[in-house]
Parts: structure tokens; C-alpha cells; sequence
DNA sequence: CTAATAGTGTCTATTAGACAGTATGTT
DNA sequence: AACATACTGTCTAATAGACACTATTAG
């Protein structure tokens, strides 16, 4: 049939032409934790964090799995995730950005689902008890070497552990793609999303500013330093660190003290 | 209604319950090519290209755009990407990622369709008059600057122009998105794409070796850095470029000689 | 010889790594 | 005093920027 006009071609389309399906959201809730110490001279341990909710429906019932749902047929993805991240934690202007797009045919068992994730970083501390009661945050411990990932994620009351393997699909370049081979205890392919993040976080905390989202107003170097460590899953040395991150921050006139030892400056970000 | 397994719910479950939407795929194919100098002397210029298509049909009839189309229900984003990437060009095996996922409601006029888009890198020498018939290379000019993005995109026959703004939405971090302000002759949200891949491959260029797979088998180190400085878009001095590739690139015995001046060695890319 | 690109040497400035040292609080 | 972290000085190694120079071809 044709056409004159592309008002007659819309007025005429069969919206049905095409396939269909539908598409959901998980969002990627990184955030950074204290682990308090036996020794109160020692600084307080930070751990690499992630938000997870048990699934009280089928599938994948009494699983743990990233927050997520279904988009509106009038909202974008990004407020579909805006929506979701505020349902679970009620916070609000949190930084967020698009992570990567799923579409593996078989990837929800109950039929042809896309999804979309994001990746959220938030200062745990601004959170107080606004958690909806079926969430939890996770410890993330990541063991990486040259082919695979074998994280563990525990909460102080379950463990759970997956391994994921990097599957080389360019030999020249090293150029590789994710893939789970091992997974009991989360839902779908999150065990895909939360390596996927991790990845992305580690890099961009080297060429970006994202950290300071998930730090406090004031924060003195040597937590600022312990945040770098443990995403980055190393030590750092103080006077490189420093060196690097002199031009991102500024002192302010107030301190931390009460630690058995010398008192620490507090700085905040700056701007450039 | 409650069910006791994870089989019964799914036997049981309505793939209708969640309103559905299409989806499509739109690839980015850059490339870059020669442009023949009158000075038999001179290098022949690089160009940045990237691969448009003429719509034929509505919406957007007559308008150029991305090669693209809608995903099959047994396909992944991925595949169908590459599907349509054969199509086009008849190429196969060629460098792919995932680009970005645009979702924005009103971005088709048909009805709601959410499209992933992906960045495929070629050697646009290796193609030999394999373009579908209504496809076109077209040369990338690109003028940015604090807040904008200018962009023209020329074939020899015509010259398409769009702007596009950075949209701060982070003050402190500077972060901003993308908006497109102006734009007469490309379909859909392709401007957002476009200019969406460029900023990617500008970063990418840096830190990875994706260069390479638009560089033929055998090219000359004058010709590899011409390619990066039209992506960059800036002049780059020569021995501090050599340095910066050495790792990278191997010397051949081949040589490349007949411009009228000192012939150069061949190079190919060295895996580590 | 000349125009044009190919390719190298080297000086300097900046940045990164490493280690050792000093400073200052609490108990 | 002892411990623990805060913070700095400095030496060295590696990297990046800049410029000037030499090399080699076709015509």
C-alpha cells in the first residue's frame, strides 16, 4: 500500500507489524560500607557494597537479585530505573548511568524479556533504615585473575557465590565477553550485570570523578584512599595517592579526631 | 492465585500480563577513508566516515539514517546487529560493542520502540561495491567545542548538518548528556547516535587498540597516525607518537614507496 | 636540486613509584 | 611511652612535549 504523506502512513499504521516484548530494568546499587574494628585505634574497614533483594514471586522465588521491574509504556528507561532506585531505598537524586542492554533469547524463563541496567552509586550513610524490608546489602569480595571472576557476596548471614569466565571472542586484541559458569543463588543473569558493573566501576573510578559520589559531604584522605583500595581491590601507596587526588579536593578548616592517634583533616570535592 | 512450583507458575503464566513494545537495533559503521590529493606528493587525506542509509519507505521517507531494523524474538540485540551489518555491507567478522540504549517515548512517531545501537569499526578498503544500493558513505566533520557539538556529514552530493548540546546535569562533576538542538535530514533520534558514538570511539582510541580494525593488514605509521588524528581531531607530534604506538605495531620487510618521496616501512598490528 | 614524507636524537618538563622520615593525637 | 594513623620530603625512574636534525625517494 502507499503512502503520500507521512501523516496518512501514521494514521494508517498497524502498531502489531512487529513483534513484540517486553523490557525491564535492573538497577546496580554500589555504595561503600564500615566494618567496625575489634581495636578502636584501628580505622574502620571499608567494604565494596550492592543492594539486593530476595524475590518473594516466582520466578526464581526466594532468590537474591538486583532490584529491577517492568518499563511503562510512558516513562524512559532511565525514570523507569529513577522510579525503582526510589522504591527501594527512597533516595532521590542519585547519580546513575546506563550499563549495558541484555537481550540473551533465554534469559527470563517466562518469555522474551530485554532488560536494561543501570548502575547507581550512593553514600550509604544518607540511608537510615529507609531500605524496603526484603533488600539487603552485600560485602562483595571479587577474586580476579587472567580468565576468570569468582565473586562472593555476603550480607553476615547468607553467602553467595558465582564465577564468571572471560571468554575471549578476539585473539589479537584480548578483547573478551562475560560468561557465568557457575552461579546457585542469584536470579536470571545478574551474576552478568553485577561483574559487568564492577568492571565498569573500577575503570572509570581511574579516568573519572564518580567516587565522590559515594562519599560523604567531608572525608578525610585516608577513607577516601581506603574507597580507591577496595574497588580497586589494591593497596595504594599515601604520597601517589595524594599526589593524584590534590587537584580534586580541598581541605576544609574542620577535623576528625577521637581515633588514638593524630587527628585527619576533612576535605571535601572540587570542583573544576 | 499461588502457586507450589516454579513449573506450575510458568505453565500457568499470561506473557501479556506486562505491556509490550518493539524493539530495534541501529549500527554505527565508521570507518575511515582516502581522498585523492591533486599533488601527486602529498599524502591523500584521511577522512572519518560513517555509513547512512536513504529511508525508502515511511517514516521519514527520503531522510538519510543508520542502518537498523527490528530484532527477531529468536535473535539477541547482538545477532540481529550483525545480521543487518551483513546486509548492508556484505561484511562479516567484523568489530562490534554495544553503543547505547535510547528510550526516549516520543522517538519514533509510530508507536513506542526502544533501540540499542551499536558501533561497528571497518577497513572500508576491504569492501569492494558491496553497499546495499541505497547506502552511502559520508564524510564526518565535527566542531566541538565547551557546549556544543557541530556536525556535517558530506557524500559529495549532499551535506547534512546537525548541532548538539551538552546538557549539563551534574554542576559539580561537569557531567552532562546529550540534546539534540537542530537537525533537518537525519531520521529519528540518529543525530543522538552518531555523536554518542563519536565521543565513545574519542575515548576509546586512548585505551584500547580498537584502531586497528579499521587499518588494513600492512599500513605505514604515517597513515596510522592520520587515522587518530582525525579521530581526535587534533595534530599529534611524531615522535611522540612513534613511542606511544611502538608496543603496539610491528615492523615488516615490506616497504610502501612511489610518492615522491623516502618510502615507508609496513607495519601490522602486534598482539601482546 | 626540490618538495615531500620518513624516521631519529636529545633536551626538558612532568608524572609515577618507592621509601623513609616526621607529626600528633588517645590511652 | 606506645600505638596507630596523618602527612611530607626526596630520590629515582619512566613518560610526555617540543624541537631540530638526518634520510630517502620521484620527478
Amino acid at each position: 500500500m502507499e503512502y503520500c504523506s507521512e501523516e496518512e502512513f501514521l494514521k494508517h499504521y498497524n502498531p502489531d507489524a512487529f513483534e513484540k516484548l517486553s523490557m525491564t530494568t535492573d538497577i546496580l546499587i554500589f555504595s561503600v560500607s564500615d566494618k567496625a574494628q575489634e581495636n578502636y585505634r584501628k580505622l574502620s574497614e571499608k567494604h565494596f557494597s550492592v543492594l539486593l533483594v530476595k524475590r518473594k514471586d516466582y520466578p526464581f522465588k526466594d532468590k537474591w537479585c538486583l532490584p529491577g521491574g517492568f518499563i511503562k509504556m510512558d516513562e524512559t528507561l532511565e525514570e523507569a530505573a529513577t522510579r525503582i532506585l526510589a522504591n527501594e531505598t527512597n533516595l532521590h537524586d542519585i547519580y546513575m548511568e546506563q550499563l549495558y542492554t541484555f537481550s540473551d533469547v533465554n534469559r527470563d524463563p517466562r518469555m522474551r524479556i530485554v532488560s536494561t541496567s543501570y548502575m547507581a552509586l550512593i553514600d550509604k550513610n544518607q540511608l537510615q533504615d529507609t531500605l524496603s524490608e526484603n533488600a539487603s546489602w552485600f560485602h562483595i569480595i571479587v577474586l580476579e585473575d587472567k580468565k576468570f571472576f569468582h565473586i562472593t557476596l555476603e550480607n553476615g548471614a547468607e553467602e553467595l557465590h558465582f564465577e564468571v569466565a572471560k571468554k575471549v571472542v578476539d585473539e589479537t586484541t584480548g578483547r573478551y565477553e562475560l560468561e557465568v559458569i557457575k552461579n546457585d543463588s542469584l536470579a536470571f543473569d545478574h551474576p552478568l550485570v553485577i561483574t559487568t558493573g564492577i568492571e565498569r566501576l573500577k575503570n572509570k573510578i581511574e579516568y573519572t570523578d564518580i567516587v565522590f559520589h559515594m562519599m560523604p559531604k567531608y572525608f578525610t584522605l585516608g577513607e577516601l584512599q581506603q574507597v580507591y583500595e577496595v574497588i580497586l581491590g589494591k593497596k595504594l601507596l599515601d604520597p601517589a595517592f595524594r599526589r593524584m587526588i590534590a587537584s580534586k579536593v580541598e581541605k576544609t578548616n574542620k577535623t576528625k579526631s577521637g581515633g588514638g592517634h593524630r587527628p585527619s583533616a576533612l576535605f571535601q570535592y572540587k570542583k573544576r
